[in-house]
DNA sequence: GTTTGTGAACGCCTTCACAGCA
DNA sequence: TGCTGTGAAGGCGTTCACAAAC
């Protein structure tokens, strides 16, 4: 039923989500496929294609409320609920991720913030103690027994939810796994590597070990936004974009 | 000519790179499209038929040559010249950026770095003093003057090609106009917001302003990232496959 | 035999036109 | 009339099979 949404749609939504919210604050009641088109950069095609992958949050003729499109937005994108968060690597990235404002609007909670290095574990940042990660496993299994609500996503006791990867490149890969083995099932990877499922050989082949099974990682590679932006620099013919003059 | 290239071959195209350097320094002598499709998690068809929109770069029946691709590959990300990169905005995001090892690996120059808030200006990073943002027309226009070698992209003197915006949110927008007005082409925009050309209302309906001609903008953007690994935590069954994005 | 390079088929995302409803 | 919702068309990127080269 769900199947079949393009990973471009869900992108795009989290943006109509931001014009939703500046709407919101600019108070807007109501507002159009084309209005969202225009300050998303996107036709109202798209939009209105998007949005009916979830639902039908319109009124023919009228448009759409702000406020319900953008409760229903929230909660397609399963931002009505609270994410437990643990962030691997304080250094000067780590902490600005950690401090950055604006995440816990969306009730994404830091619960852990893990390090390997001498002047930075046991540092205090934003309130939370920075721990060693080997610390890790032992933290997200009392986190998880500490706290009796259900989780969102498997309705199981409460579970730290993500981990995000702000380590040096070099240390990614394990860091990663160390996620992984602590039963994390979401990655956001600030890292410039490409996080992999660590194969195990078996008769027959290699295969992905269990703890990878539905493991979701998502890249933020700002090294990669720059060299990108290079090329379309170069390039410029490439990228048509942000040219609608209507 | 160079037309009908698809965005995400650029995208693939940087994480290739980024696995030929990895096997430099692993002293492999070369590689095969096989290989390379394994360890970026593509098919070796999808690696050939990106590598061919740029040329032919292999021997059949043997594969590539590490070395050479990594040139041919840097070439055509035009990561072979020198790139002069303000940033704007040195809160903890911007001075992390100012700080994160590797770019300079691609001649990424930090030339300028600027703020707005008393305690920032002035300050010392990485070398640079942090000038105030009103002062960066000018030192623009000054950088360009004091060096004659020509710039990569258009051949005229030496300019400043790209800035970065690591500004908050609500003041990306007019930030991103003092880069335009600047000159700038190329934007790497951090904050969570769509970055528009500023129209201008002419008779007949709004036009985009002649500075935003040619304006390249890249986003890298974290916040947008957490939300759909949150969404793809919830719907695993959509994310079949682990890619990286936009 | 091995692996690249590429025209063609395929499938998916975007675009479109119009039906449906206020 | 106005704008949404949606089946269908179109275009573009991915997948494929095989020819070409070593």
């Amino acid at each position: 039923m769900t199947s079949g949404i393009p990973s471009a749609t869900i992108s795009r939504l989290v943006t109509y989500l931001r014009i939703l919210e500046a709407m919101e604050a600019e108070h807007k009641a109501s507002t159009s496929s084309t209005e969202l088109a225009e300050r998303s950069g996107n036709t109202a095609f798209q939009v209105r294609k998007d949005l009916a992958y979830f639902g039908r949050f319109g009124t023919r003729g009228m448009g759409y409320t702000v406020k319900l499109l953008r409760r229903e937005l929230m909660r397609v994108l399963g931002l009505t609920q609270a994410w437990n968060v643990v962030i691997l690597g304080i250094g000067r990235l780590g902490e600005a991720i950690a401090n950055y404002p604006g995440a816990s609007d969306y009730a994404f909670n830091y619960v852990g913030l893990f390090d390997v290095a001498e002047g930075i574990v046991d540092k205090d940042v934003r309130g939370l103690k920075v721990r060693h990660l080997d610390e890790l496993q032992d933290f997200v299994r009392e986190f998880a027994e500490s706290d009796p609500q259900p989780s969102p996503v498997d309705g199981k006791r409460r579970r730290v939810d993500m981990g995000f990867l702000a380590v040096p490149p070099e240390k990614a890969q394990d860091a990663a796994q160390a996620l992984v083995n602590a039963g994390i099932k979401g990655i956001l990877n600030f890292a410039p590597v490409v996080i992999a499922p660590r194969t195990i050989e078996r008769e027959g082949g290699a295969d992905v070990s269990d703890e990878w099974q539905g493991v979701i990682v998502e890249n933020v590679d700002f090294l990669a936004g720059m060299k990108r932006l290079a090329f379309y620099i170069l390039n410029p013919h490439l990228k048509l974009e942000m040219e609608d003059t209507l």
